[in-house]
Parts: structure tokens; C-alpha cells; sequence
DNA sequence: GCCGTTTTCGGCCCGACTGTTTTCAGTCG
């Protein structure tokens, strides 16, 4: 739990340092920020290994940076820290948080009107003293008071799942232009991650100038941001930003990869352009201002001397070089998976029934599904005590009659504060498939919490730990749990852990994807759906996968029918 | 402050848009 502490410190030695317009040090800190945020590992226990020299191996972190990271494990402290942050007014770096003030202005509008906070700032603008500035017009003045409103409302990144739908749609409305020619999203919403700051657009097109017109007319935008002959911004009615950039076609590859990024995995591949001495821009690769490629992505990467990488493995995390020695994994796609295992009926707390759950999972082409209620701990759900549950495994067995889709008799039961199970054993062999969740006592310290997942893994009953960390993505932090801990015991006794594709959940996350399959834990991708509608977050759960570095072998309900009964040992 | 198959010193991604501006700096992604 110590990376996003650190990570947030040193982006604001960053930013402080910026303010104090010392050169070149800010970029240093926000590359070791980023790649401290990214890491897949506490850096107490990469700092476990062989101390400095470890915490040095971490990219963009080296020998002053590390000091500070040792100093914060000992001490909880970081005396450079402190210091810069005594030179400033509390809250002042706060001001580069807002659009359109970086470091420099700032700094004026500090030192010429001692503003300090946005609070301070929304003051200044209302009674007109920023206009009044040599180098602050009327218009900025404007702007300041347009984005406190916004500033106000969304500090918080929209969820993958409700920015991918109205993507979808602004992209649906521009395919229908005559002057669209080629389009897609890019930007952190093509990599798939969990949340989106803005939505990407990039298209090509011989007539920019009317796509630009076309976009900012869209129904969905509420104001223009930035309009210009090839790149504009608007502001959504839900609030979101979208940003276009249209270019020509031959450029179509280079600009999407550009735009797709992310900024390290960008600046990475220029680097190595540089060796080859080729110059990388969104506009193509050339050598000596003449074009050498551009028009695809895997142009792109092939002229730098790279295989194609899926853009959710693009955050510089290793795929690079895992590109140069041809070890790229081949992800697993929506189209592998062949099941459901985490699904509600009206029997807990579900909107639809058994068939109709059953129905709609046989319309998605899957082979077999399973039904998991709640157990009876969970009463605000309608859990289900013994008696009820027996019932329910008939009904179950009673409905297959009727259908082509194998449907299992599983059950989502509590793990409860102790680690003991909502069911005991006799009823658990009853069900095909026993996945196991904690609903309750979310505020347990890490080795209590801990615990009490491992003895639910230690049952030899178990077989799938649901959303194994319980957060919420902007709701509610995660359990404090010892991951590495969970995951070698899940390995060990060969128990699943789902990926959890609910929108607010994504849980497990893409980083603990990719560490417990480093572990050797296979997953099961599952929606959580307590409607037929929520079925379709399946894609969500895959894109995480997908960004966990997954293969089709790594996903269970990627098995067909046959192979998941020999594996559940189902008769 | 970091980094190195041009370098242990001297570089550090690069281009669009806005407005502070009429030839350029600041900010953003």
C-alpha cells in the first residue's frame, strides 16, 4: 500500500519543483511516480530484496530517487518532501490541478494576487482582478470561471463501462458523415482501462474542417472547449471531455498509435526510432523529412523492428521488451469465452429468473452457465437459507430439461468475519461449482483479512474466490490484504479467482491480474449480472484480462463444456 | 534526477491549440 502514497509525493515534488521553475527534476519525479504506480508490487517488498540496489531497478527510479523511497519505509518520512513543501503555500500546487494553468501562471497569479487554492482563484476571477493582469485578458478570466464549475463536479475519472457505450455512440454518429473516412477511439479508452479521463477520438478524413464542424454539432455535446482545422474538444452532457484529431489517411496507423499511447510506451518506441535514426511522429515514420510508413499500427511497429502489440498491453510494463524477444502473449479474446460462473436470479436478489438468466446466456453462444445466489448471511439480498437452497439446486435441476445451455448449481456464499463458510460441507457437495465472497467487515487489518480469505481457500470445497480485493472503483478502497499471500496459497490448492467484470468493480484489477498469473492462478472472467442485460459486461471483464496479460489458456470459462466438468470433477 | 549498442556528461518526445500573441510562450495530451 506504499506505491500510490509515494507515487502521489513525488508527483507533487513535481509539481513543486515546477512552481519553483527548477529544470528538467519534475520530469524525473513523474516518471518514477508513474512507474511506482504501475508496479505490480509493493516497493517494501521489492526493497525486501536487496535494498537500494532493487528499488534502482525500478525504471526512472535511481539513486536520490531510491534514498527517498528507503527513507519513506523507514521513517514514513521524506525530509526533502517536507521542505519543498514548507516553501509553498499549502495548497498552491492544487492550482495545476486546474485545466489550462500549468506551473508558470500559477506562479503569477500567486505571486501578483496571492491566490493560493481554487478557492482563491474562483474569488480573483469573480470580482475581474485577473483581467486586470498584464498577461491575463478577459478571456482567460472567462475561461477560469467556466472550469470552476467544471472543476467541481468531475475530479473523478468516468468508469470504463459507462465511457465505452457513449463512445460507441459518438463514433456510431460520425461513421455516418460522408467526410469520416477512417475513425476509432484511442487514448486510455482503447487500452481499456479501468477509468477514463477523456474520450479519444482519431479519424481521417479529405475534408477536416467539416468532420470538426460535424463533431461539435454533435446532440450529445454541451459546450465547445476548442475548436480548430483538425483538433477540437467538447464537453459531453454527462460531463465528460472528447477530444478529435483528424488526419490523412496514410498517417491513420502512426496517429493511432500515437494517440493510443500510453505517454511512456510512446516515448519509449520514439527512443528507439531515434537509434534507428528514423524520426516517430503521429504524422508517420520517416528518415531525413521523407515518410517511410504510417498507415497501420503494425507498419508502425514493424519499421521500428517490434511485432503488433494489443493496445491493452501498451503501458510500458514490460511489453516492449517482451515485443524484442518475440514473447508477446496472444490475449484472450471475447470470442474464447464459453461461460458465465457469477450470476443472480429473483431468488437473491437477481431481476430475472433462471430461465430467463439461462435464455439470454444461450442467445451470447455460451455453452453453459452458472447460477449463483446469495447464501443466507447476506439477508439484504434475499440470501438463501439451506432449506430454500436445496430447493433452488431442484429447481435448477428440474429447468435443464428444457434447454441446450448446461446450466450449474453453484451458489455465491459469504465468507464470513471468521473465515468459516455461510454453508457447511454436506450442503457445499451438493453444488456443482462453490465460489466463495466476503460481503462483510470490510475494515479488518491485513493479516486478519488475510486470513480469513486463505482458510476460505483452504477448503477443499472452493473452487472460485469472488472479487478477491471488494473494492469499488471511487466508492471503496479495496480490503488490505497480502496478495502475494493469497495468491501463492490459490496456486497451491489450485483455486480460481475471478475477474469480476462489473463496471464499478473490475476486481480482480489488471496489475494483480498479471502478478497472480506470475503465481501460476488461473482465472474465471465473470459479470456479476443480476439482469439479462448484464450479461454484456463480459467484454469488460476480458479487457481486464486482457490488460493482465492473459491467454485463452490462463481463463477457465474459456473451457468447453466437457473440459470444465473433467476440471470441476461434474458428473 | 535519470540514463547510456552514439554518451558517465549532456541530453531529456513532439506537435496542436489558445491567447498571454502578430511570431511566441504556455499548456495539454
Amino acid at each position: 500500500m506504499n506505491n500510490l502514497e509515494l507515487a502521489r509525493i513525488f508527483y507533487e515534488i513535481a509539481d513543486i519543483l515546477e512552481m519553483k521553475e527548477v529544470e528538467w527534476k519534475p520530469r524525473a519525479y513523474r516518471k518514477a511516480a508513474q512507474a511506482i504506480e504501475n508496479l505490480s508490487e509493493d516497493v517494501s517488498e521489492i526493497y525486501k530484496k536487496s535494498g537500494i540496489k532493487s528499488l534502482e531497478e525500478i525504471p526512472g527510479v535511481g539513486e536520490s530517487i531510491a534514498e527517498k523511497i528507503e527513507e519513506f519505509l523507514k521513517t514514513k518520512h521524506i525530509k526533502t518532501y517536507e521542505k519543498l513543501k514548507r516553501s509553498l503555500p499549502k495548497h498552491l500546487t492544487e492550482l495545476m490541478e486546474f485545466q489550462g494553468l500549468g506551473a508558470k501562471r500559477a506562479n503569477i497569479l500567486y505571486k501578483k494576487l496571492k491566490i493560493k487554492s481554487i478557492k482563491d482563484l474562483e474569488k480573483a476571477a469573480k470580482q475581474h482582478k485577473i483581467s486586470k493582469l498584464q498577461s491575463f485578458k478577459i478571456k482567460t478570466e472567462e475561461n477560469i470561471l467556466k472550469g470552476i464549475e467544471l472543476f467541481k463536479k468531475s475530479s473523478q475519472r468516468t468508469l470504463l463501462g459507462i465511457a465505452l457505450p457513449i463512445a460507441n455512440n459518438l463514433i456510431n454518429e460520425l461513421k455516418k458523415s460522408k467526410y469520416v473516412n477512417k475513425i476509432s477511439v484511442a487514448g486510455s479508452l482503447r487500452r481499456r482501462a479501468e477509468t477514463i479521463g477523456d474520450i479519444d477520438i482519431l479519424a481521417t478524413s479529405s475534408q477536416p474542417q467539416k468532420v470538426m464542424d460535424l463533431f461539435t454539432a454533435l446532440p450529445d455535446v454541451k459546450r465547445i472547449l476548442a475548436k480548430g482545422s483538425t483538433k477540437s474538444i467538447v464537453l459531453l452532457k454527462n460531463n465528460m471531455q472528447a477530444d478529435i484529431r483528424v488526419i490523412e489517411d496514410k498517417s491513420f496507423g502512426a496517429a493511432l498509435q500515437y494517440f493510443t499511447g500510453n505517454k511512456e510506451h510512446n516515448i519509449k518506441l520514439r527512443g528507439i526510432a531515434i537509434k534507428k535514426g528514423l524520426k516517430l511522429n503521429e504524422y508517420g515514420i520517416s528518415k531525413k523529412e521523407k515518410y517511410i510508413s504510417g498507415k497501420t499500427e503494425e507498419d508502425v511497429y514493424k519499421t521500428l523492428g517490434l511485432n503488433y502489440m494489443d493496445p491493452e498491453l501498451r503501458e510500458n510494463t514490460g511489453e516492449i521488451e517482451a515485443s524484442l524477444k518475440n514473447k508477446l502473449p496472444k490475449l484472450v479474446s471475447l470470442k474464447d469465452i464459453q461461460g458465465d460462473f457469477h450470476v443472480h436470479t429473483i431468488e437473491s436478489d437477481g431481476n430475472n429468473t433462471i430461465e430467463e438468466m439461462a435464455s439470454a446466456a444461450q442467445k451470447l453462444g455460451y455453452e453453459y452457465i452458472c447460477i449463483t445466489d446469495h447464501s443466507k448471511s447476506t439477508y439484504i439480498a434475499h440470501g438463501l437459507k439451506e432449506d430454500r437452497l436445496l430447493g433452488h439446486i431442484k429447481n435448477i435441476r428440474k429447468l435443464q430439461k428444457k434447454f441446450k445451455i448446461k446450466i450449474f448449481a453453484g451458489s455465491e456464499i459469504d465468507i464470513l468475519p471468521d473465515g468459516t463458510l455461510d454453508y457447511p460441507d454436506e450442503i457445499l457437495k451438493k453444488l456443482d461449482i462453490v465460489s466463495v465472497s466476503v460481503h462483510s467487515n470490510f475494515k479488518k487489518q491485513e493479516k486478519d483479512a488475510t486470513n480469513r480469505i486463505i482458510k476460505a481457500l483452504e477448503n477443499k470445497y472452493v473452487h472460485i474466490l469472488n472479487h478477491p480485493t471488494n473494492r469499488l472503483i471511487n466508492e471503496r478502497e479495496p480490503l488490505s490484504l497480502d496478495l502475494d499471500k493469497i495468491f501463492k496459497v490459490a496456486s497451491e490448492n489450485k483455486k480460481i479467482l475471478e475477474i469480476n467484470s462489473h463496471p464499478n468493480r473490475l476486481d480482480l484489477k489488471d496489475v494483480y491480474i498479471k502478478k497472480a498469473k506470475e503465481y501460476g492462478c488461473k482465472f474465471s472472467i465473470s459479470t456479476d449480472a443480476h439482469s439479462t442485460n448484464s450479461l454484456r459486461y463480459m467484454e469488460l471483464g476480458v479487457s481486464q484480462a486482457r490488460r493482465g496479460w492473459c491467454e485463452k489458456k490462463d481463463i477457465v470459462n474459456a473451457l468447453s463444456l466437457k473440459e470444465i466438468e473433467k476440471l470441476f470433477n461434474i458428473k
